[in-house]
DNA sequence: ATCAAAATGTAAGAATTTGATCGTTATGGT
DNA sequence: ACCATAACGATCAAATTCTTACATTTTGAT
């Protein structure tokens, strides 16, 4: 075990991608790392020394003890990227305005972002880390938690309860993260229990609004949340990709966070 | 565990800076912080040392950028007595039990000592901390957060919503900390929305227990919550001096965490 | 007001990282 | 077995970052 203590974010990136597929080419990590083959394979032989990867020509993978991947690891995908996401959409918020947050690494950067938002807002989620997150700033902003089971690591609340809860809602804005999207245009997501939650939110908010890094769109879930033209706002960090262009009603509603 | 005691504001700021996007390089904290990027590197180091950021070259990050350092770690007395008090109160569960956890630092140790239980149980809480404290185990603990309304920074819920689900639940156990007691053995508190939310666990559980660190013991509060006598347990870490006795109808019922 | 100690800024040299080049090695198809 | 292609490792130069040392400023106490 050597140390592992002074990884650089790309180091993190890097696990974290290999984590999320199980497996990943040099030059798929080049191109989504910002840097080049010859940096990946320094990085790659590294963390084999390290035994946190192993290596196979072409690439690298990870023997996933866990089934369920960390969610700790989970964070470091697109971490400034997602930053953005958070910042395009809190800055379209108005005063007063009452929110839906769902669960997600992508979601808890926009709690992180609201704590910066200096106006009054009404937050209702069903996401524990955001909760508390925002509680930093609780005299500012009324944060609502509905009930529930904990359903992951990442404190994601769900059930019977949470779903009754959140239908005696009805708000301006929902702010929903997913795992995937699939070839008819349709975001997918893995459990069902948190998709129900995500489609409550939807039906009783007004604007729904959509944060999906482009690491998503390429990647899948075994469930369909809702469809694209569903959405009120779709917020990526890079411009709508052609073929997602022709599924959407309105592209227009497609916005790049810079 | 180096001395957090004097932090500077940069030092503050830096830490945000890093827990918002989760890292940072030195170059931007330089500028963000209008000094040079040598203050920045000092004081990177300091952090490090003090187990607060990581650094790696060119920056510096932050391991769990949800959890903030403000609630938990810093002005926390009494840490070591509260683990005691936490491992007794945890060492009395039977295998199935179902329990309420009440706010406050005490009950968050409670929490971390749940973590090494390694049989079913049943948790109901309004404490968010507590409740991503044991997300981690959300595989074998069956975890239950109440709903309600955000009321402080440890991520307390409280309100009617609170009070009226607490009500739908009948436990074995509920553990109850307080802010102080008064000369005729009442537990103090002082927000009431936070006291009729354990008030209304005690009403709902079968065994009462109260966990009061010998700090407690010389504060106060400003509203009552109950009697010592209505606990059937009271978990100190000192044995109950005797002005405390004489106010107890069964003295017996205090225990000592060793 | 003065001094000592701590904090901050500046600069030069050392160390690390990175991307590119090039010869070597492994892989897959014929 | 052979060849064409892609991947790899070593090496080097350029760029970036770190450390060390020293000058300057600020702070706190007498």
């Amino acid at each position: 075990m050597t140390d592992l203590a002074h990884l650089n974010p790309r180091h993190r990136e890097l696990i974290a991608l290999v984590e999320l597929h199980g497996h990943a080419s040099i030059e798929f990590l080049a191109q989504r790392l910002n840097c080049s083959a010859q940096t990946v394979r320094r990085d790659i032989r590294k963390l084999c020394d390290a035994n946190v990867l192993q290596r196979f020509r072409g690439g690298a993978r990870i023997e996933k003890p866990q089934v369920r991947l960390g969610y700790a690891t989970k964070q470091d995908v697109q971490q400034v990227e997602k930053g953005r996401m958070a910042a395009l959409a809190v800055s379209q918020l108005q005063e007063g305005d009452a929110l839906f947050l769902d669960t997600g690494t992508t979601c808890d950067h926009v709690a992180r972002e609201l704590l910066n938002y200096r106006k009054r807002l009404h937050v209702v989620t069903h996401n524990l880390t955001a909760a508390l997150t925002l509680a930093a700033q609780h005299q500012l902003l009324d944060i609502h938690v509905v009930g529930g089971k904990v359903a992951g690591r990442d404190g994601a609340l769900t059930g019977s309860r949470t779903i009754k809860e959140l239908t005696s809602y009805r708000l301006d804005v929902a702010m929903i993260a997913v795992s995937g999207i699939d070839a008819e245009g349709y975001l997918l997501d893995f459990d069902s229990e948190k998709i129900q939650v995500k489609q409550t939110m939807m039906r009783h908010a007004g604007r729904k609004v959509l944060l999906m890094g482009s690491a998503k769109l390429c990647q899948r879930g075994i469930q369909r949340v809702a469809h694209l033209d569903e959405f009120d706002q779709v917020i990526c960090d890079v411009p709508a990709p052609e073929e997602i262009q022709t599924l959407m009603a309105y592209p227009e509603r497609w916005q790049e966070a810079l």
